[in-house]
DNA sequence: ATGAAAGCGCTAACAC
DNA sequence: GTGTTAGCGCTTTCAT
């Protein structure tokens, strides 16, 4: 195996440019007490020679370690990755967590870790202990779970929480579901329906509650009754299947249904499909999460759109602004999600 | 900022087996030279302290970096992100390569760096002295190119090259591209097919070149006439859609295509939906790539999967071999695809 | 404003 | 088999 070592170093710069290994770590680092043609001779020799300094080194002597890990529920990424149905969610979190990185020398290393683990905690202290990141971004459900963010807080690790909205340790990230929920309940009132069933998410995600939330406060709004109307789901295709089944042997079925989530919505899309309903004539459907895959269905599925990247870049920003030293508004960031309509929804049949 | 300090060190472990720092290593590196007791006690003493190695530390002392970059080209990598297509190679690569990782405390960290750039060499280098990673796995296009290629290997690096079959400095994986066209051009000449056209993919791809040989290779065995039947291509939709219209514009136009991509693939299925061609009875249409949309398309179509988690598991495989000194057969690897027939391709139709 | 010294956590090289 | 020593590349003290 070749020898590693670093080919220039801040040695060789500082030798090159004629100034102490100092002078060359304090100009790297943007700190004061240089003058500014020091700075300029040795950002010279660093241009000159190439060099890069180690994160590695820079880490060791105490310093940050350019590193955020991006914690991913185990379980549920590795399904969505073997399932191949399209779940885009890895994929927008990178587009935004790195390309917020790199534009700070810093880099993203997905981690997965399992949230129901008994040695949770184990896990993760193996996963900061050898990368000794210098923030973590949780992604649900690891946001809402009390054992990470204890351990997070006791250890006096930087983090940001994704689809949290709730104040407290770390930064909040959320994409207002209740919001959309609210907002895609009343799109569909205003088309005219006024059963509309909700096919519930996992209990594990906050975003699951949020959404009950908006869809009974704009059903209460419009005074419109929700009994019966919910049905537990697991954001799995089996669950979604299980639960349009529900809904749909109702004595008075719903005439719109609102899916958690995509899986959920193509499971019932299949349901309806089976039993000869037409969507949207019959039914107008509309889910959560809008993966590529339902702009390809038939009918192409109407969804809340959420900003996942755009919610991952905000969560490094902040992690590097904050171990940077700048000032940080530490409040609860709520980026609102869009409603994309699509042929899955129209008016209630006529009766 | 919190001071970033390790909580326990090989220093607590020591202290607390009663051992030299020395043979706490020897025994996290399972190296030869310790009592079978002595082991023992240092691994209760590393259970009870929850150590685990700083990887800093551990590349600082001229060790291993446990780290594998993952090198891909980024401006398709974020056009395919942004597009939100449902393209989900960056997703099996990491599914592959980070459990492979996973399982031998190696992480694997992806980079993006522009294969046009003309500072190529100037990142590629800043990453490497960056991070200091154990190896390199290369994705096309880079995989087939020279600038890089020659740079890992000038310093020394263990690299592999995914979608290369030729041998050479680093190793070559590959998915027999060849072969899986030679096999669905069969399968569509078996079907009936005479006139099969094919839409290469970018120049830049060495795929590309093959799926043209295999297709060429086919055809030329049933005694069939290629000419006119090769339309270009550079995987994008815009691409396809040129494509799909001049093979369609042909005075005998064919009555199966391949497009060498999916995008490519759905592009033609749009062309084809514009001219009131239905698919499969007036043409067949077979993609490459079989990304999760093309399950959902109208009909489903029917294309060549690739083994992309299988091949990154195999590339990090042989760089974690390589780099922990184990004997490695070097010899370029080929995984081969399998065709998934799906409701695109039907005899062609009867004159 | 600059430099010198010490040390981060670990392993290579060398003793014993 | 085991321990000791030196040093990786950098930043943190603390001098000057």
């Amino acid at each position: 195996m070749a020898r590693r070592r670093q080919a220039v170093t801040i040695r060789h710069v500082a030798a090159d440019a004629g100034v102490s290994l100092q002078t060359v770590s304090r100009v790297i680092n943007n700190e004061p007490n240089v003058r500014p043609e020091m700075a300029e001779r040795v950002q010279a020799s660093i241009a000159r020679l190439g060099y890069v300094p180690s994160i590695a080194a820079q880490r060791m002597s105490g310093s940050r370690s350019y590193l955020i890990v991006a914690l991913n529920d185990r379980e549920r990424t590795l399904a969505d990755w073997r399932s191949r149905q399209g779940s885009d969610w890895v994929n927008q979190m990178l587009l935004g967590g790195m390309l917020t990185c790199a534009a700070h020398g810093y880099r993203m290393i997905v981690e997965l870790v399992d949230t129901h683990s008994a040695h949770i905690e184990r896990e993760l202290s193996g996963a900061i202990a050898a990368l000794q990141p210098d923030g973590v971004i949780l992604t649900p459900p690891h946001s809402a779970n009390p054992l990470i963010l204890d351990f997070l807080e006791k250890r006096q690790i930087v983090f940001a929480r994704i689809g949290s909205s709730a104040p407290g340790p770390g930064f909040a990230l959320s994409t207002d579901d209740e919001g959309a929920a609210r907002d895609v309940t009343r799109h569909l009132i205003d088309l005219g329906h006024r059963r509309i069933g909700l096919i519930a998410g996992s209990d594990e995600y906050e975003q699951s509650a949020w959404r009950v939330a908006g869809w009974r406060d704009a059903m209460a709004a419009a005074g419109l009754d929700t009994a019966g109307l919910l049905a537990p789901g697991d954001f799995s295709f089996a669950s979604g299947t299980r639960a349009a089944q529900a809904l749909l042997d109702l004595p008075s079925p719903p005439t719109a249904i609102i899916a958690s989530n995509d899986q959920m919505a193509l499971a019932t899309l299949d349901v309806t499909r089976e039993r000869g309903l037409a969507v949207p004539d019959a039914l107008s459907l509309v889910s959560f999460d809008d993966t590529p895959i339902v702009r390809y269905t038939h009918p192409p599925l109407a969804a809340v759109s959420q900003p996942i990247a755009d919610v991952s870049a905000r969560a490094a920003q902040l992690i590097i602004d904050r171990t940077m030293g700048r000032p940080v508004d530490g409040e609860p960031l709520v980026i609102p999600s869009t409603f994309v309509p699509r042929g899955s929804i129209a008016p209630p049949p006529s009766r």
